[in-house]
DNA sequence: ACCTCATATCGATATTTATCGATATAAATA
DNA sequence: TATTTATATCGATAAATATCGATATGAGGT
């Protein structure tokens, strides 16, 4: 993968996660595994709405589905879930050997 | 704050990381402070497109800023990256008790 | 004071995203 | 097979966001 499409693929996770109606469906899996039905209940839109967020958070690897007759069930991604900690971990902590604290701009 | 206001200020953290070009800035902080003008050499984009991103990382407490005559040097918010951490693992942590596999849905 | 350079703000525009209603698909059931 | 129910997809639209160029601000230097 090319430099530019990493930064793309990264970005994606916290994309699934900057929408208030998707966090808000994460804190409800918080609690186990949900119907599609029961959360659609608990939020204030449509179910093509809901849907299309869901598919963002599967994408995302954060969550998970399965279908049981027509209904689909929705639970937190364990794996997912952990990698996306540990892409943040990985992404803002410092490098070693790296201050560089009171460097002057080199850039004239 | 009330509850709707308070997915919409998590959002905000989430939202800063989910821009290509911003990650990649953070990245480039992680090997130290960095001048707006060493950013602005590695990224394809205007100056004032840069600028508009440093707000958005700064307002989310991610990234420091501190001016130094004319230029202005950004670094990693240590503070902010580990608030950002832990709200990450409070919201997708598993709630005790909570397993509910296999259920029914009851909403019928 | 004037000029220059670095950065911030503004206004416009293009792209992306959230949302909806309508329709399609999939599954159960009469 | 026809009907009902749950979910997914489609097309359109509105809101949010990224981007740019132009201009303003702020800080040195002449």
């Amino acid at each position: 993968m090319n430099t530019d499409n990493r930064y793309q693929n990264n970005a994606r996770v916290f994309k699934a996660l900057c929408d208030p109606n998707r966090l808000r469906i994460i804190e409800m899996l918080q609690s186990g595994e949900r119907c599609a039905c029961e959360i659609l209940e608990d939020l204030q839109i449509g179910q093509s709405t809901l849907s299309h967020h869901m598919k963002i958070l599967c994408d995302s690897r954060l969550v998970d589905s399965r279908r049981e007759g027509k209904w689909m069930y929705y639970s937190l991604n364990k794996a997912g879930c952990e990698a996306a900690k540990k892409l943040l971990d990985e992404i803002t902590s410092q490098k070693e050997n790296s201050y560089s604290g009171g460097r002057e701009c080199e850039c004239l």
